[in-house]
DNA sequence: CTGTTAGCGCCTTCAA
DNA sequence: TTGAAGGCGCTAACAG
């Protein structure tokens, strides 16, 4: 037999209802009494029931976490984060992988709530732009944040880096470098991201009065692969860049490879520089300069975000950090 | 209000028991009854409540997935396995990260189970070698399986590759490329694996004749770092190794980037083989062989175990995958 | 094959 | 500041 509350009150020497408002920290309660029912639920060993709390009461101290992303780094980063948070709060996370391009999302996604009873839901990259997905929260009224959604903003609470300011970051360091001709991998067209730092770069060339050359500029999907192809185009260009931004992290690992293959030096041949949105630009050498995203804080933000909601709409923004990892970065002719 | 199954069953006109018998697929219900009812769940796109089945029932349709690994490929990996097999059961996942190290563990994992009802556990390395967790789920008598163990196979249902054989089948490759003089990175001694592994290289390296040779087994930790300085001890040594096998994939990148900085070339100068056991291997150059750990299979594979327990202990043990992808692999002298 | 009657363990509402 | 009664939505154990 399971431990309950009613052993708990017995121990205690109160009711039921009082060992419940201890255990849901409410007011009203005397100190004495509170001491009493925390030492016996201690020595009980008592853990109230999920189920039964979520039954009786308006909370069910379970949120979730919705993705679709196929970067192992990303998603444990963001699972990692919002746990943590969770764990503050004493709330469980379930972890739900979804499917965008299905056609139930979103009754997928209702069934999940009724299951469940989830008190709130967190949507990371790719599902922080499913519309089936936001109408249905938003019919059913249900507390959200998107973690770096690709659309709008102002809709809903959401946290975010800043994409355009991290990409001028970037591209000005490289420049500071002494590179004149810098290519860059757009990343997936579905994400915002991919626009907002590609105009970073556009903005930074600007203002340092180097011009903006198109031929420079290869689209890409945020993946190896098409890093990998964006780099060969760009080295055979009869002009090759010194230098190649790539929109992430595993786009850059495909640009690193290129190089590798055609036994051009990195980075005393070619600089190449990335995101870090996964932790992979620690694994892979020669070393990539990265920008940090700040993934497992957006996470945890989120998160935080969510649990203080009911106040409206909020957002947060936070700041990236510029990581030069190739020791041996110098100054580059054209 | 939500749906519930009261409505259900008015909308198709039985009583609530005999719903709650569809939903559960319980025998004995007429074709047309069941047809009847079915329509109406549809209808009113009806989700049964999680939390009163669990509180009503001696079923809660949620397992939980103990974890402690900071690979994020792993973990990925044995998320996305388990999560496929309770998807088709209809069942949720809780994954939860835990420290093996932290005092309270077993009391940790109790309240989540006394919290959850979870119908069972699914343990991933390092967890399923804490004995406290172990304990407390044998005292408790949930079922649980382990994913590659470290320990004690025979006292619970466990799924595992033959990492014997896995290495077995590595070196034997590497002697029959030509090599005579190969370098071999212990895993981390927590992981029975480890042994394993190790104990496979040298089977192969006696069958071949091939002369043992402690000065070329480094120990390592699993870890990018302790794969570099396992490579920089052997490739300082007098006479070096023309090839060196690596216990996991992150040691291998380890070897990969001393022998970058070096100057070494790879694989014309140094083969690096390892395992795949984080999917690592295909995002690092230049390539790595591989030994492909069927990880997700495992974890897939516990699952079913899990669902199927109750008839006693059970193990099942899959088969590796031998995966030369070093294009330019070729004889060696010694 | 189907329905009825009790709870599961806790929170809510109300009263004291 | 505390307690008593009622019910959340569902399944178990019976009865028909």
């Amino acid at each position: 037999m399971r431990t309950t509350i009613k052993d708990v009150s017995i121990a205690a020497g109160v009711s039921i209802k009082t060992v419940s408002r201890v255990l849901n920290k409410e007011k009203y309660v005397k100190e004495e009494t509170r001491k009493k029912v925390e030492e016996a639920v201690a020595a009980l060993n008592f853990s109230p029931s999920l189920a039964a709390r979520t039954l009786a009461g308006r909370r069910s101290f379970q949120i979730a976490l919705l993705y679709d992303n196929h970067s192992p780094y990303y998603i444990h980063q963001i699972q990692d984060g919002v746990w943590g948070r969770c764990r503050e709060q004493g709330v469980r996370l379930l972890a739900q992988p979804t499917d965008v391009d299905s056609a139930t999302l979103a009754q997928d996604v209702g069934g999940l709530i009724d299951e469940t009873h989830v008190d709130g839901v967190i949507l990371s990259s790719p599902v922080t732009d499913a519309a089936p997905v936001l109408e249905e929260l938003e019919r059913r009224g249900i507390p959200f944040v998107r973690i770096s959604p690709g659309t709008n903003h102002a809709l809903t609470s959401s946290v975010f880096m800043d994409d355009v300011q991290a990409a001028d970051d970037m591209t000005t360091h490289l420049i500071n470098e002494g590179h004149r001709r810098i290519g860059f991998v757009v990343g997936h067209p579905n994400h915002m991201a991919s626009d907002q730092r590609l105009f970073g770069y556009r903005r930074a060339l600007d203002r340092a009065g180097v011009p903006f050359e198109p031929n420079l500029v290869r689209q890409g999907a945020f993946d190896f692969a098409s890093g990998a192809d964006a780099a060969e185009t760009l080295l055979d260009l009869p002009e090759p860049p010194s230098a190649i931004f790539a929109s992430n992290d595993d786009m850059a690992a495909g640009v690193l490879a290129v190089a590798h293959r055609r036994g051009i030096a990195v980075p005393d041949d070619l600089s190449v520089a990335g995101f870090d949105d996964t932790d992979l630009a620690q694994l892979v050498w020669p070393p990539l300069t990265t920008i940090r995203q700040p993934t497992r804080e957006l996470a945890y933000t989120a998160a935080s975000l969510l649990f203080a909601m009911g106040d409206g709409v909020e957002h947060r923004r936070l700041q990236h950090d510029l990581v030069v990892r190739s020791s041996t970065a110098r100054r580059k002719g054209r």
